[in-house]
DNA sequence: TATAAACTGTTAGGCTACCTAACTATGAGC
DNA sequence: GCTCATAGTTAGGTAGCCTAACAGTTTATA
């Protein structure tokens, strides 16, 4: 890095990406639509399907703050998608975790939205998919960084 | 198209394709952050920064309804940012267009934008640089079809 | 040309997801 | 044992979206 300021061309970078970053969230609100699990469900979900995990660690890989997090996962809860137990080496802390409807709720869900968002990459060729299967961890590796 | 079914490729390609608009929800959320125009109203005042604008097409490029998207307008116009005004062609419509104020707030915060966004950027080495930048159009047309 | 139908936008009312501030209960350090 | 920090919930508020109902304008039709 020999340039002191912001080079221009990071720039340009750096506005395209912005519109793409609003394509992105369009794409996203547009999967959501019926009266399925939403991307949040979704991703609070997954993150439960690993292993028990804490509301602020819910919280924090959502993106949210606590309250809001407890909101979800206390509807998750009331759709019996999730359970809420203390956490046994803590008894401040809950953990949050799957149960078997919201397992297979969850995989469901997955299955489906996979099928859609399949159904529109169909629509690109073969140069099209490798070129974004290879931009796909340049975004996540973004995403971390932020 | 030969293949009868999704076939499987596309459905992991699917599936980090969703992990990755999830990312890039995060993402845009980090960008509005303060008491900043948010990314909904850059995107109505871009599209209105070229010609005078009806508020259907706005809600139509935004993927809202009309009342929301009137909601929006009603709001910018009290900040001055931009003007409505009956289509002389048809007195049913609005045309919403940017002001003096409008513009060069839209301008400036497009600028802080990118800067902000080129920092991220910059964290990238030139092939991760290359290989989003080649992904964006891709996203772009994908956006375009749903 | 009068009348019905279609269209553009606004208003009204409601829902959801987020926020901050204030609180409860537990844990950790001196 | 008392204080301070931490985990989560509760309470109250805001912003952005929605549908339904409405008013005004244009277009089609009899």
């Amino acid at each position: 890095m020999s340039v002191p300021l912001i080079d221009s061309e990071l720039l340009v970078l750096a506005q395209s990406f912005r519109t793409t970053l609003r394509h992105a969230v369009y794409l996203s609100r547009s999967m959501d639509g019926d009266g399925e699990l939403t991307t949040m469900q979704m991703s609070t979900l997954s993150m439960a399907a690993e292993e028990p995990l804490r509301v602020s660690r819910i919280a924090a890989n959502l993106g949210i703050r606590v309250p809001s997090a407890t909101e979800q996962i206390i509807k998750l809860e009331q759709a019996g998608l999730v359970s809420r137990t203390p956490d046994p080496t803590d008894s401040r802390a809950v953990l949050v975790q799957l149960t078997e409807t919201g397992r297979s709720a969850w995989e469901d869900a997955g299955r489906r939205r996979n099928e859609r968002v399949a159904a529109l990459l169909a629509h690109l060729d073969d140069d099209d998919r490798a070129t974004l299967a290879a931009a796909l961890p340049v975004i996540g590796k973004l995403s971390r960084t932020a």
